[in-house]
DNA sequence: GCCAACGTTGGC
DNA sequence: GCCAACGTTGGC
């Protein structure tokens, strides 16, 4: 009853844009996460993410979706730099730099763990409310409850690459 | 590649 | 401001 709702994050890359393993490629295993173009989700890296909260990197559109690392928020919201590129997928036309649409936050991933696919995430039962199993659920981007972090953290073992 | 679900768009 | 049409997401 004491958990927090906005605890941790469940922040879906498809692993052939961006894998757990690009991360960990990058400078300080950090990647800004670019091309958010839902409201829902871009509100909750403006207004509810803060730097160092948990986050659950999430492998989707891909063979084995899951949880694949984990990570924390790395910085302050800032504009997605690919709203203005003109030649990138992500550019938007209504947006401008003085009135910018889009933000995105830091990621960096802190370590790899044994995949927890989705058919092990439902078979927890405290994760059984989490946004990401709902029906339909698009969201690149959904809340995680202190309570379903702890419920998590026995599943979660840590790889040593 | 299918298709259910859901967000966005735009005509009215 | 309604709502049908359309586009996108993402597991399967």
């Amino acid at each position: 009853m004491s958990g927090k709702e906005f605890y941790a994050w469940l922040m879906k890359s498809e692993p052939s844009e961006v894998s757990v393993d690009d991360v960990l490629g990058m400078p300080e295993q950090t990647v800004g996460w670019f091309g958010v173009r839902n409201y829902q989700a871009r509100n909750f890296m403006r207004d509810k993410c803060s730097t160092g909260d948990p986050v659950l990197f999430y492998h989707s559109s891909c063979k084995e979706p899951g949880i694949v690392g984990i990570g924390q928020i790395a910085s302050d919201p800032y504009p997605d730099p690919t709203q203005f590129e003109i030649n990138s997928v992500y550019f938007d036309p209504r947006s401008s730099e003085v009135k910018p649409r889009w933000v995105q936050v830091d990621v960096k991933v802190l370590y790899k763990v044994e995949r927890i696919s989705l058919q092990d995430l439902r078979e927890i039962p405290e994760c059984e409310g989490m946004q990401v199993l709902k029906k339909g659920n698009r969201l690149s981007i959904t809340p995680v409850t202190e309570e379903q972090w702890d419920a998590l953290k026995p599943h979660l073992h840590r790889l040593t690459d």
